[in-house]
DNA sequence: AACCCTGCCAACCGCCTCATG
DNA sequence: ACATGAGGCGGTTGGCAGGGT
């Protein structure tokens, strides 16, 4: 127990790694394996603790690591994987390959949590927010539709379309990756050590995608929004590449909510009528949520 | 040109878990 | 059962780069 003591030794060195430590510690690893992360600063010829070499290993120095921007699929699985996950990088990590948890937790702190906080959604909980502050921009939004038809018209139809194409994207994902581990509930156990998944804890059944408890089930449920067949899809099968339909982060690339985030809040907030309003960004529930809160009837 | 602000990311810190004796 | 060390993890920070004034 405690804390490992090695970063405490005085006289070694810290900050950025120079091209010649990073040589070193290659060159070392690839002829010897890491083995023992404590002795291999001193077998490499570092004057670094063990800690500074693995953490500059296994972010940077790996080989097998995939540097630069991640593509939108990749940022859907992380917003996917966050949902049911939390902060667990390194579960979330090993989804990615070629990804450090280090990596997903900056571009996380940097990106995705910025996003959701502008959406109006909660970036812990994946719930839209329901302080009244947040929702600011919904209710403009929403108040200026009601003067305006002919645009709510119009949004009520393209979000059918876009929520059509999600369903046979999904389905096309569905049949092309996951069909051949079709019972294989690992890729949601992988999500997590056994001792801490939801799964493996109770029964591992493919129910637990439908039961409230599931992290996805507050939010809307496309297929009986929308008449769309796509049953399987609402398994969960595919995980970690979507969660399930009723995510609303179950998108395809190009009409995913972070690509639409901004025309999101009203042309979900013009639906809110609608049966396909429940699409995206938690439509008819999230409103429901909203003026159910507290603070909003305090201030009606 | 100089300064300030902001965003980004590599690296560090401190705690936790696990393995071992 | 307990103590200890090593590795792993998540949160935080420091410094750099780029943009704005």
């Amino acid at each position: 127990m405690g804390r490992s003591p090695c970063c405490d030794e005085s006289g070694l060195k810290k900050g950025p790694w120079t091209p010649e430590e990073d040589d070193k510690l290659i060159k070392y690893i690839q002829k010897h394996g890491h083995g023992s992360w404590r002795a291999l600063p001193k077998l490499a010829g570092l004057n670094r603790c063990g800690k500074s070499c693995r953490l500059r290993w296994t972010n940077y120095l790996r080989p097998d690591i995939k540097r630069g921007k991640f593509s939108q699929e990749e940022e859907q699985t992380i917003l996917n994987l966050h949902a049911i996950l939390g902060n667990k990088w390194s579960a979330i990590a090993t989804h990615l390959p070629g990804r450090t948890d280090n990596e997903i937790k900056n571009f996380w702190n940097t990106h995705l949590k910025k996003k959701l906080i502008q959406m109006g959604f909660d970036p812990m909980t994946h719930r839209p927010r329901t302080d009244i502050f947040s929702n600011l921009n919904n209710l403009i939004a929403l108040a200026n539709l009601i003067e305006n038809p002919m645009w709510e018209e119009q949004a009520m139809r393209l979000q059918a379309e876009a929520v059509q194409m999600a369903r046979l994207s999904q389905y096309l994902q569905y049949i092309s990756t996951t069909l051949p581990s079709i019972p294989d509930i690992t890729t949601f156990s992988l999500l997590n050590s056994p001792k801490d998944s939801p799964i493996l804890t109770s029964a591992p059944s493919l129910s637990y995608f439908q039961d409230q408890s599931a992290p996805f089930a507050h939010l809307p449920n496309l297929q009986t929004a929308c008449d769309i067949q796509a049953s399987e899809c609402a398994t969960g099968k595919n995980l970690a590449a979507g969660p399930s339909p009723s995510s609303p982060w179950q998108m395809p690339e190009d009409i995913s909510p972070l690509a639409a985030a901004a025309p999101v809040t009203e042309t979900s907030i013009t639906n809110t009528g609608d049966v396909c309003s429940s699409s995206s960004y938690g439509g008819n529930q999230m409103w429901s949520e909203l003026l159910d809160d507290p603070l909003f009837n305090e201030i009606a």
